[in-house]
Parts: C-alpha cells; structure tokens; sequence
DNA sequence: CGAAGGTGGGTGAGTGCTCACTCACCCTGT
DNA sequence: ACAGGGTGAGTGAGCACTCACCCACCTTCG
C-alpha cells in the first residue's frame, strides 16, 4: 500500500507493533498484515512462517547493548567511574524498557522461546552477557586500581543490572521512574561498595 | 478421576502446571480437563471463563515475598544487617525464581494482563510491593543506626530485589546460579555501599 | 417410611469462530 | 517470456465455550 520502504520491512514494523502494543497472542497474520498494508499471503512470500516472523522481529528488532559495555571495556580509565556507571544505568534502563515486553512474550510459547535460546546461542548473545560484559568492565577498573580489589564485580554487576531490568517490570507506564535520575541513584549506591 | 482433592483444586493445579511446562498459549482447556482428570464442560462449572481461571491461578498459587519484609521491618536490629538482607536475596530469589515464567506469560495477552494489574490493585498489592517494603525496612535500620544516615535505601532495594529478578529471567535452566551464595554475594556486596 | 423433587458436580457431543497457511491466478518490469 | 511480488478466496485444524442430559445425595412432606 502506502510508504516506499520494501514490504519486508514494513511487515517487521507491523508485527514488532502488534506485539507491543496486543501481545504476541493477539498478534495474528490478519492483523499484521493490515498493519503492513498488504495481504496475508504476501507474509508468506518473505517469511516462511509466523514462527520464523515472529524470530526476526526479536533478532532484528531489539536493540543491543553489548557495543556500549565493550567500548568502555577497552579503554577502562575513562571518564570517571561514576559517570561511566550512570551512563550503563541509563542505556541499560531505557535498553530494558524497550526489549522486556517482547522478550517476556517468549515465555507464553515455550516452543517458540527454544527456537529463540538457540537463535541466542549460535549467535553467541543472550540475557547474561550484559552482566558479563558489565563484570569484565568492573574487572578492568579494578585492575586500573579505581575499583577495590577485594570487591565482588560479579555482584556489583547483577545489583547494576538487575535494578535497570526490573525497572521495566515493576512499575506500570504511569508511575515509571524516570530513566537519568534513576540511574544516577543507582549508580552513586553501588559506587559507594565499589571503593 | 483419581486423588481426594476436590476438582476446583486439581484443575488449579492443572492450570499451573501447564503454564509453567508448554506456556500460557499452548495451556488449552483440553489440556487442563485432561490434566485434573474431568472433562472440559467441568472447569465450566467452576471458573466462568477460562480467562478467569487464570486470574485465579496467579492470585492463589503465587507466592508472596511481603509477609518476611514486613516482619523484619516491625523488628529492626535482630539478627545482624548482613544475615537479614542475605535471608531477604535468597528468598526473594526464590520467589522470582517461582513467579517470573508465569508473570512473564502476561506480557503475552496484554488484556489478560490488564485484569491481572487491576486484580492486584485491589487487593493492595502488586510487583513494586517488595521494593517499598524493603525500602521501608532498610529505613528502619537506618533510623536504629545500622545503616550510614546518607544511604539511599530505595536505590539499595531496588539493587537488591532487582538482580534477584534478573537472576529469574537472565539465565537457563543449566546455569542458573545457587539461591543461597547468590543471595550472600549480592548481600555483602550491597551491605558495603550502606555502612 | 418412602416417594418427589431439588441441587451440585459431572459428562459426550457438538457449535461457531478464528487461526495459520495455501492455491490458482494476476500484474509489471526487464 | 518469464520471474518475483502480489492477491481474494478458500481450507482444515484447533480453539473456548455450550447444551441436553445424568446421577448421587440430600431434604421435605403425605
């Protein structure tokens, strides 16, 4: 119908949509396929099946939050510790808001969920490589000397994390904290176990 | 069919089964007859719809986190700071362990989703809950003197509770970590940013 | 006492609907 | 001419839910 983008992509627009804002359940190929301005049949041109559909939106769509963890990994040292603390906050925060709906969709269709793990597992990502990433970062500050030497990273980060995470789920839309001053709170609490 | 529980009950516990097993989506009123041992027509005269069935299955198998939050929050200064938070991650672990697949399924009918949110209003409770009664037991320590008179506890209670959720959700099955020196790293960890 | 009748928990056999998916065919650019 | 992206009209399967009926057990009362 409309839009010059290529049909693919407005059918992942339209499905990443609907599991948003319906669930995946009431995600249907007639919806979507309204969404996405063309016939069911057309889905069925691009994609193999709703199953496979359904997996590119989660592979394509989510965001990543790796690169960021990485970066800072490399060159540990840079800004200050509280800075770049709050910054991970912040990015994981707004990273969590976003993916945990459609992730947590998953555990409606274990079948599908499996499909996905594996998805994960080949491409070598998963839920606990932000802690892992996290863990190594802490770890490099440590070995800088701005973190102590006896502190647990691991810990620090799964508190870091999980906090960041479980903002996405504790709170209805209305009362969400917001996600700079949050960070900023968690970021200064850890800080004060870390040295 | 077989057992001395009354049918209500087994088809409860049917119900519960099948959404932690195959998932909210693939736990069909067959599959539930099949499970308690009746026929179909037979949830029918327990449960109005099946939707309802479910609402009852979150609301009366899931367990609550708030009785031991609110205990130690009426007696602040038993026990030491590091035994009571350590006992507060490992059974909040525990609980997220239970609770997280079936909340989690939510996500996945967001209809369902809303009754469920509307349920827990009403009866006063709800997954921002525990964080508030940690915070206010965290307080209470803070106003006895165990915890530094500049802490934020809320930030700590979030830290805390936070990566015992993501302890649910960020691993398989194969890998998750112990509940107990789990909860005892995170519980020394954090108890270093509070005093 | 014993039959009449109400009641709560149970069933087998549907019913209508929605779903993912398919098929025969079409249009347009190369 | 034909390949690739598109379609309207299905199709069978599976779904939540209903219906007419059953039966064991209790009251109630002639």
């Amino acid at each position: 119908m409309q839009s010059g983008k290529p049909a693919r992509e407005r059918i992942l627009d339209a499905a990443h949509e609907l599991m948003l804002t319906v669930g995946l359940s009431r995600a249907t190929t007639k919806e979507i396929a309204k969404g996405a301005g063309c016939s069911e049949a057309a889905l069925y041109k691009h994609f193999a099946s709703k199953e496979e559909l359904f997996i590119r939106v989660l592979t394509e769509r989510l965001p990543r939050l790796a690169p960021l963890l990485s970066s800072l990994t490399a060159e540990p040292g840079r800004g200050t510790l509280e800075e770049n603390l709050t910054e991970i906050a912040r990015e994981a925060a707004l990273f969590y808001e976003q993916s945990f709906p459609i992730a947590a969709s998953l555990y409606a269709e274990t079948q599908l969920k499996r499909r996905h793990d594996e998805a994960m597992r080949e491409m070598g990502t998963g839920p606990h490589l932000p802690i892992e990433g996290l863990d190594a970062y802490l770890r490099a500050e440590q070995a800088a000397g701005r973190v102590r030497a006896d502190a647990d990273t691991f810990a620090a980060a799964s508190l870091l994390l999980g906090a960041c995470a479980q903002r996405a789920f504790a709170y209805d839309a209305a009362v969400l904290p917001e996600a700079e001053p949050f960070a900023a709170r968690l970021a200064r609490t850890l800080l004060a176990a870390l040295r």
